[in-house]
RNA sequence: GUCCCUAUCGUCUAGUCAGGUCCAGGACAUCGGCCUUUCACGCCGACAACACCGGUUCAAAUCCGGUUGGGGACGCCA
């Protein structure tokens, strides 16, 4: 069996979303299943939209999502030699024609027949039959022409079995001749997209739904170019929560890889989360390892129907798909700590909080700092925000705990700064989880007070939280000298 | 309007092809409880779905027909 060969054929229109992304997951996913391999090509034959930011953002996105590609990228317009002589050939041959209705002409048609509530709104094929003669004298003219497919009217039907949908037919009549050259003499989509997959050797074309008009009429392409049909595949749509084509124009940044970047995402966890969104392998596992993925992975159970992607603009809990967010916690809990720190890092030091220690001597503190904190964390992004208490001292103190902990007990004014003096008796050897504790709790029963007032008090006061790990964990972890100094300026609060 | 795809908890889904083991399983979310010095951790529990109508059959989530709903396509965009 000869190799398999699949593509992702963005066009660099905007960033990479997460429809995108998934396409590019589940060819990536087969072409590491059969050891074939991955074509980036960047479909840039639409100069006025197509941008660099957005080529350079979409590699980039799918580098982050280690979604890897064996070749390219290649850039469509090199190829524009390619597309022109495949046109010149299917003219030769008959399989096309040129057709001189203006776009005015064919506007006014269709509104006329979409109006009419006609069946067939297509072209209505009247070049199609334009003598040489006739064909000359408008060319003497001077009147520009385009390219048209001539679809067969034989009556019968067109089909091909797709990886996904199943069998999929189509009457020849329901086809319309469409263009495949501008009159300004550029290739379209259509064509290009056949000439280049062709070229490419491509064997499995896996796409979104949207494509499977194309599909029957670039079957038509490939069997006038007298090229072998590589396998097609139509994957569901994904949907936002109201039901529509989640798209870059109507959802913003909710949708763009980048965001997911931004905001904290595990690449991995991602993957996962978007591999799940339509496929399953049909038992209940929910995590997999990418070998596992790459294993498991199949066409045939990508479901049929579309999925949504369950987002809610402006949920102050969730700030995408929940489901999305609990995968990333799963992955943020159970992966090696010395990963985590390695994602940390890179916003630590955009945050300013990194140290070189943390990668030498004080790696194991760095890591085990971590590792005591991720438990509660949801994104990468809250080690620097929520956890930044452990790292630096120039945290904020949120106003939740700060009002209920701290302001409520305006005695702790003055105990506070006599349980540092406690503390501070303690020599580094004695500074444990026992003995802090102890000292604590000693001092609360002197006062005659529950533990909880300055275990809470504490906890808000030294890292700024209402949450977190238990006090004595945390207390340990940060220091003798911290503690003591956040206990003693404990007067500020009350200011 | 025409054509194509599709229909199981709020969401992602298992089960459908090979009808009975499914008064439908899992996950996330939600709610309740437990744990606890706090908590957005953890543990336990609850709520919650076969779109509708008809047919086939001893038996239908599963097969067939229709209805309705949802999505997509109908560019000299990709």
């Amino acid at each position: 069996m000869s190799e398999t060969r699949l593509r992702f054929p963005p066009s660099p229109t905007g960033y990479l979303h997460i429809g995108g992304a998934r396409t590019a997951l589940y060819n990536w996913l087969y072409a590491k299943q059969t050891g074939g391999k991955l074509i980036l090509r960047i479909e840039d034959t639409d100069t006025e939209r197509s941008t660099d930011e957005s080529i350079h953002g979409i590699i980039e996105g799918l580098e982050w999502l280690g979604i890897d590609f064996d070749e390219g990228p290649y850039f469509q317009t090199d190829f524009e030699a390619d597309h022109r002589a495949a046109a010149q050939k299917m003219l030769e041959s008959g399989a096309v024609y040129k057709c001189f209705c203006t776009k005015e002409e064919l506007e006014t048609k269709r509104e006329a027949a979409m109006a009419a509530k006609k069946s067939n709104v297509g072209y209505d094929g009247t070049c199609r039959h334009l003598t040489a003669e006739q064909i000359a004298e408008k060319e003497a003219a001077g009147i520009p022409s385009v390219l048209r497919f001539k679809v067969p009217q034989c009556g019968g039907e067109i089909s091909y079995d797709d990886l996904i949908m199943g069998r999929i037919a189509a009457s020849y009549s329901e086809i319309e001749d469409f263009v495949l050259v501008r009159s300004n003499g550029k290739p379209l989509y259509l064509l290009c997209n056949v000439v280049d997959d062709i070229r490419d050797r491509i064997t499995h074309v896996v796409r979104g739904q949207d494509h499977m008009t194309n599909t029957l009429k670039q079957v038509l392409i490939y069997e006038a170019l007298g090229a072998p049909l590589p396998r097609f595949g139509h994957m569901p749509l994904t949907l936002d929560n109201k039901k529509a084509k989640i798209s870059k124009r109507s959802h913003g940044e909710i949708v763009a890889v980048q965001f997911y970047k931004e905001h904290g995402f595990i690449p991995w966890a991602l993957n996962n989360f978007l591999a799940l969104l339509g496929w399953s392998a049909g038992d209940d596992k929910e995590f997999y390892s990418k070998e596992e993925l790459i294993k498991a992975f199949s066409f045939d159970r990508i479901n049929r129907s579309s999925a949504v992607f369950n987002f809610h603009k402006d949920d102050p809990k969730f700030f995408t798909d929940p489901k999305a967010i609990s995968m990333n916690e799963h992955y943020l809990r159970t992966m090696p700590i010395e990963e985590i720190g390695e994602m940390v890092r890179k916003d630590f030091e955009a945050e300013n909080l990194w140290q070189k220690e943390y990668a030498g001597d004080r790696k194991e503190w760095y890591l085990k700092t971590l590792d005591l904190i991720r438990e509660r964390f949801h994104t990468l992004k809250d080690f620097a925000s929520l956890g930044r208490a452990y790292f630096a001292d120039d945290y904020t103190v949120d106003e939740k705990p700060l009002k209920k902990n701290i302001l409520k007990n305006e005695s702790l004014k003055e105990w506070f700064p006599e349980l540092a003096s406690r503390y501070e008796a303690l020599s580094p050897e004695e500074w444990t989880i026992e003995k802090t504790e102890d000292i604590a709790k000693a001092y609360a029963e002197e006062l005659g007070v529950k533990p909880g007032i300055i275990i809470n008090g504490m906890r808000t006061v030294v890292t700024g939280q209402a949450a977190g790990p238990s006090l004595f964990d945390i207390l340990v972890l940060i220091g003798q000298q911290k503690v003591i100094q956040r206990l003693q300026k404990i007067d500020s609060f009350y200011a």
